[in-house]
RNA sequence: GCCGGAGUGGCGGAAUUGGCAGACGCGCAGGAUUCAGGAUCCUGUGGGGAUUACACCUCGUGUGGGUUCAAGUCCCACCUCCGGCACCA
């Protein structure tokens, strides 16, 4: 037994502080990137560097240093690099608010972020730092809008952009979330400006392909990108207003181009003026203001009524030569296919309801996948004998009030529209609803197969009563037993469309688009919903555009050798961009030396993050932005590490501007990340008084009250942030528990893909791992063999045996778990486990073993050095090593040690666990000496009790399973 | 509405290829130590039941079905929650 007071407690704060300097005075994280053997780079996304870093965010960066020290300890070259995106608006509004420079702001909480990764004991290869608002940084950002610009993938146009009143700036269309920006929560307006653009669009259909093969990318981040790209595939269809002008609008379903009732364009679409007729200018104008003012989050929103106005205009179906009219309504988007469409009422849900409400015709041109067929009938409407004719075809029918219900087929349809003209009373109609439309008079029976037939239908009932009805749709529409098959939108069969009827399926498609081509009305096209990327901001602080105007040679790129464009070094005072420094844009034209204007505008961020990940290989390089050879050994990253909300936005540009530097010859490669794995979000119990705001946890009692009104708290858990003051201080957990107990809790409450609720309590678990881990180490170091003992495993009691086993096993566990499986939480468990052991070993009464005791030691402080690493590194000295443990190999563990000599086997009988047998392990593996000696257990005869085995299971190493009778 | 993901003890979670459900930790309960509190250590801890015996039975992974010797895991239908997109033609 072990003198515990001899040992010296555990103080964190003395033992980091002894190591916090000493792997990077060792150089242990500095990379040679002229090596070729074994690279591994690792990525976290760099962040925006904003004031504290909170438990939150280190869970990112611990996670990275862990697999960043196991893998350097497993003999690979690691690159794990770090930098700041430092440009972007929350410096300018700092700034604003504490009226510093947005670069003093921005350096300064970059010093203290370096200083916060040092007391986590979080290492990064700081030679390679780059920065991404320093000149020697956006040179290259300047210079790669360049290259863009040269090759056409830059383009200035004139067009309606989101412009956020708050940030005083335009936004990209990725940065508009919801419908307000991304950033503060505004609904921007709309405006008309000339901004750049890159033509990300050009590589839409590569960023959605190259998807599949991203095998290393969470599903969910692949399928966001692709939804945000948004391909689908259809036809382009030319339409002609009767005075000649085209009008082309988009479709997914050239197959239901028979059933175009009428047409709809955006409210800003070019040829509404033109289309508009006298009588309707009025009111053409009113709705098209209205439009120009309504939100575009009032204008998106799928609850909102259908509104629209009549042009007074018509346009001519290319495929039936029949005149359809033209509307506006602003659920047709000018920024969506060509911003006109045609409107196929029975199979499209919008059109529908636009139809139904404007009293537009509704013809079904495709018959539904599920062959049903109603008729709802009053009684009053038919003769007697109706209900028993009905009943003798052998239909469905019910009756119900002062109706009958019939239900069939299509198949049985022509029999029934005859039995149903022979009852309907004169004066009377009979609808019937579903894979047939067909309106049933005493003297004919009329198909919905087209807009004369609505017409008649309409005027054969308005004859009667003199209602308001305007198409055949509405007579139906209402009566509750047909809501579910009024409408549908299937790909079935095409009915009512001349030479195409009975076409079906996606083929239809196909065949129309061929048809369409081949009348030279239309061809098969592709849609996105990716724009271009609007790149260009109005504001300070970002890198420059490179570009000079010059009345003489007009759009002048700013030669290379001039580049950095400087940002102008002013004295900061407030919101602004370029245009409002004087001076700043009067320049000389590169080209004729005359008077001319530098571009005003700044870059978007989002290009200084593209391309951030080849400057760490070459951060110092003067003369390139990187070296091809040598990115093109390193990359693509091998791990990327980051946030889920950069799945869209910074994930699809970086993607972007690696094909396009591929394309232009300066890279080997196509995709920028092999690996990417998303952290989940840390979430702390924020308290909120409705009428006081958020609370700080520690002004909270526990009676959940407002301090302030006494009124009743609301609490929920919520990501951190400073706003809801639930943030936890990283710098509290460390005073008082250490980094190491900081980063082991972090690593072990949960899976990192997951967001987790920070709990006080699981600190302090982790805490007393460490604590015991120290204890149990230091106070046993007595009765280990001197490093480097082999033992003699033949002489091993059964302790020994199964501590020896449980070495291996966790060795093996823990390498998988974070090379493998990023299952950091199991990882730790496994640790704890083997710790486990080794305490109930050493804590026994019976005679250890020196030599498996300082192999189980050395061991266990190995495989929890990355998680833990000052105390580990302490321990290490402890145990009396000299060199550092990053110079150590990774434990090894082998087969032999993996394997047990005796193993407990379930027995199943029929399916229910009967006993458990203990079998040598050679027995274990064998399949029929396994079953004989589950057989032969006395638990299992009994059980069997004479009964007969008809079926015996036996997996080696797992189980038997016997059926029995 | 469409597309993803997830539902397991009081809590976070584990079970990696269909093979002993609840590893590991928190919390809780009892005990030891202590003047006391804290810290530490030991024991127990899914529900229900049984017994002289913790070498027992039984139910149990959101719900309902199914496949299988065997289902948290596979299939079908549904419910709830979270995330993304959303009048996208």
């Amino acid at each position: 037994m072990v003198d515990k007071h001899s040992i010296p407690p555990y103080d964190p704060s003395e033992v980091e502080a002894r190591w916090r300097s000493f792997w990077a005075d060792r150089g242990f994280f500095r990379s040679d990137v002229a090596s070729r053997d074994k690279t591994f780079y690792y990525l976290n996304m760099f962040p925006y560097p904003s004031g504290y870093l909170h438990v939150g965010h280190g869970r990112n960066y611990i996670i990275g240093d862990v697999v960043t020290r196991v893998k350097m300890m497993r003999g690979f070259n690691v690159l794990n690099p770090m930098g700041w995106d430092a440009f972007g608006l929350p410096a300018e509004n700092a700034a604003i608010d504490n009226n510093v420079h947005p670069r003093e702001w921005t350096l300064s909480n970059i010093t203290n972020a370096r200083k916060q990764f040092a007391a986590w004991g979080v290492e990064f290869d700081w030679d390679r730092e780059v920065t991404t608002c320093l000149p020697d940084y956006y040179r290259w950002t300047q210079w790669l809008f360049l290259e863009l610009y040269k090759h056409g993938l830059a383009y200035k146009k004139k067009a309606t952009v989101n412009y956020c009143p708050m940030c005083d700036t335009v936004l990209a269309n990725e940065q508009v979330v919801a419908g307000v920006c991304e950033r503060c929560g505004t609904a921007p307006v709309a405006k008309d400006l000339e901004q750049w653009f890159f033509r990300i669009t050009d590589y839409a259909d590569r960023l959605l392909e190259d998807l599949a093969a991203l095998e290393g990318w969470p599903e969910n981040v692949r399928k966001m990108q692709e939804n945000w790209i948004g391909r689908s595939f259809g036809a382009e269809v030319t339409f002609r207003t009767e005075s000649g002008d085209e009008i082309v609008v988009f479709t997914t379903r050239p197959d239901t181009l028979w059933g175009a009732t009428f047409m709809v364009l955006a409210p800003e679409h070019p040829l509404v003026d033109k289309l508009t007729t006298d009588k309707q200018r009025d009111a053409v104008h009113a709705y098209r203001h209205q439009a120009a003012l309504a939100s575009d989050i009032d204008r998106s929103s799928t609850e909102r009524e259908k509104t629209g106005v009549f042009t007074g205009g018509y346009a001519i179906n290319p495929v039936n030569g029949k005149q359809v009219p033209v509307w506006i309504a602003d659920y047709v988007l000018t920024s969506y296919g060509t911003g006109a469409i045609m409107a196929v009422p029975a199979h499209d849900e919008r059109d529908f309801a636009f139809a139904l409400k404007f009293g537009l015709p509704i013809v079904p041109v495709i018959a539904p996948l599920r062959d049903e067929i109603r008729s709802a009938v009053a009684k009053r409407d038919v003769a007697d004998g109706f209900a028993a004719a009905v009943k003798a075809a052998g239909w469905t029918i019910e009756e119900r009030g002062g109706q009958y219900l019939v239900t069939l087929q299509r198949s049985q349809a022509d029999a029934y529209l005859k039995t149903a003209q022979e009852h309907v009373r004169e004066g009377r109609w009979i609808g019937v609803v579903g894979s047939r439309f067909a309106f049933v008079f005493p003297d004919a029976v009329i198909e919905l197969a087209s807009v004369e037939a609505d017409r008649e239908i309409v005027a054969r009932v308005a004859n009667g009563n003199g209602s308001d009805v305007a198409v055949a749709m509405d007579l139906v529409a209402t009566e509750a037993a047909y809501q579910d098959v009024l409408f549908h939108a299937d790909h079935g069969e095409m009915i009512h469309s001349g030479a195409f009827s009975g076409t079906s399926g996606e083929a239809a498609t196909e065949k129309v688009i061929a048809w369409l081509e081949e009348k030279g009305i239309g061809e098969g096209a592709i849609n996105y919903r990716l724009h271009d990327w609007l790149i260009s901001r109005q504001r300070y602080w970002g890198a420059p555009i490179p570009i000079v105007y010059c009345d003489k040679c007009g759009t002048v790129p700013v030669p290379e050798e001039q580049l950095p464009v400087l940002l102008p070094d002013v004295e900061f005072i407030g919101k602004m961009g370029l245009a409002d420094i004087p001076g700043y844009a009067e320049t000389t034209c590169p080209e004729c030396g005359g008077p001319a204007r530098r571009d005003t505008d700044t870059m978007d961020t989002f290009v200084d993050s593209s391309w951030y990940f080849l400057r760490f290989i070459s951060p110092t390089d003067e003369h390139h932005a990187f070296v091809k050879q040598d990115v093109d050994h390193w990359l693509p990253v091998d791990q990327y590490v980051g946030g889920v909300e950069h799945a869209i936005l910074h994930l699809l540009y970086a993607r972007f501007v690696t094909k396009a530097l591929h394309d232009l010859g300066h890279i080997g490669f196509e995709e920028p990340f092999r690996r990417l794995f998303t952290q989940g979000m840390v979430c702390h119990p924020a308290y909120r008084c409705s009428e006081h705001g958020w609370l700080f946890p520690k002004q909270v009692d526990e009676a959940l009250c407002c301090p302030q009104c006494g009124r009743r708290l609301e609490v929920a858990s919520f990501k951190m942030s400073k706003s809801k003051r639930n943030v936890v201080d990283p710098t509290e957990i460390i005073d008082r528990y250490g980094a190491d107990t900081e980063r082991v809790y972090t690593m072990f409450m949960g899976p990192p893909d997951r967001d987790i609720d920070w709990l006080d309590e699981g600190v302090r678990g982790a805490n007393r791992f460490l604590k015991r881990v120290w204890t149990m180490i230091l106070g046993n170091v007595d009765r280990m063999s001197a490093p480097g003992a082999v033992p003699d495993v033949a002489a091993f009691d059964d302790a020994a045996k199964a501590l020896w086993h449980r070495c291996h096993f966790t060795i093996k566990k823990v390498t998988e778990d974070v090379e493998q499986r990023f299952s950091f939480n199991t990882a730790v468990a496994a640790i704890m486990e083997l710790a486990n052991d080794l305490g109930r070993y050493t804590d026994s009464d019976e005679e250890i073993d020196g030599a498996l005791l300082r192999i189980a030691a050395d061991g266990l402080v190995l495989i929890l050095s990355p998680f833990a690493p000052f105390v580990c590194e302490e321990l290490w000295r402890g145990l009396g090593h000299e060199d550092a443990i990053l110079e150590q190999p990774w434990p090894c563990y082998d087969e032999a040690g993996l394997v047990q000599d005796m193993v407990e086997i379930p027995v199943q009988i029929n399916g229910k666990l009967r006993a458990r047998v203990a079998v040598s392990s050679e027995v274990a593996e064998d399949r029929e000496a396994l079953a004989k000696a589950a057989l032969a257990d006395s638990r299992i005869q009994e059980w069997l009790g004479g009964k007969s085995v008809i079926k015996t299971i036996a997996i080696p190493g797992k189980m038997v399973s016997l059926v029995v009778k």
